[in-house]
DNA sequence: CCCTGGTAGTCACAATTTGACTACTGACCC
DNA sequence: GGGTCAGTAGTCAAATTGTGACTACCAGGG
């Protein structure tokens, strides 16, 4: 039961749906510009139900009886089945890759995490231990690194720090003021 | 005479040109995963045509006669016209308006300096004074921020100073070992 | 009673990206 | 000397993604 690679799109939108059954349009509203997601990561309305469409043709969530709308049309509501709760709650939990993944993919898991009310702590202590090596190697690259591979080593290597330094801001709560 | 938005992959595929008369297929040589600068950008081999043509549209370059030549099939050189070039020079030293452009558009100007040696200074304080500013705004929004804008807000203002950090880094010859 | 505005979803088209494909030449091996 | 391998040069078609415009439904105001 391989699961073929979703988008980051996809993830999203099975996210939405595991956390109650919806429909479309409310996550076209959660994710566009406007949407409290939107400052994180948009999806374009077309994008959305072409994405409901993928997940449901892979078992990932079911079309629920349609709901006979009170005010305006009818809604398609879906629901997120026990494999999608599962590929989800997994898929939270893991750290991602590569440091130019952070922003979108990472913030995103965060994002996920606080609506749920989770604790984002296991997350952030398994991206420190995925970046923990991936910043040493940088910094030995660099030092040995000369011309113009210098200048961009250095770049790898601060981005790759500044991921570090992210991830301690969020384990340290803000100091309440005196 | 409004110069329409080029892509970064025409602004690179334009820098090469100007370098010096080339062809298709050495550009997309350079600029390949192999190539010195696909460290840093990479562009398909269809992109470097389409990127030719429209350029060739636009008049910012043109094309020379086919050269017979010596070893393979023959090439079709192409060359910057005055209005590519000094196109070319002004986009070289023009810092980027977004961080997110850093990665990608300022490395690569800084790429390009390098390779034509000339002096990455200007640009490196131009840059620098373009994001000054920005890293103001976002440590007050950050300071202001609550709940989860607080590791969004965080996040951004890190990625900010990054650049400077990067920038300073750049400003700072390495020190000869004693 | 018609017009605006929000809800819900779809469609056709444009742009981008990918991989594979043609075609030409020189070199190498048998 | 002929087959074929590797490298050069360029193009094409298909898959994926993204965009804008469109239908349709209902409510409330003038």
């Amino acid at each position: 039961m391989e699961l073929p690679a979703l988008s980051l799109n996809e993830w999203l939108v099975l996210a939405l749906i595991a956390e109650e059954p919806t429909h479309g349009f409310a996550i076209a509203r959660l994710t566009s510009a406007a949407g409290p997601l939107g400052t994180i990561w948009q999806i374009p309305k077309p994008l959305v139900y072409r994405a409901i469409g993928r997940l449901a043709e892979l078992g990932l969530i079911r079309h629920e009886a349609i709901e006979p709308s009170t005010t305006g049309p009818q809604r398609a509501l879906v629901a997120a089945t026990d494999t999608g709760r599962a590929a989800m709650a997994a898929w939270l939990v893991t750290p991602v890759e590569h440091i130019r993944d952070v922003r979108s993919e990472l913030l995103l898991k965060l994002a996920l995490l606080d609506r749920a009310g989770l604790d984002p702590g296991p997350l952030i202590e398994a991206q420190r231990a995925r970046i923990d090596p991936l910043i040493a190697a940088l910094r030995q690259r660099h030092e040995k690194a000369t011309g113009f591979d210098r200048t961009l080593t250095a770049w790898r290597h601060e981005s790759a720090q500044t991921v570090l330094r992210f991830l301690t801001i969020l384990q340290t709560p803000p100091a309440p003021s005196p």
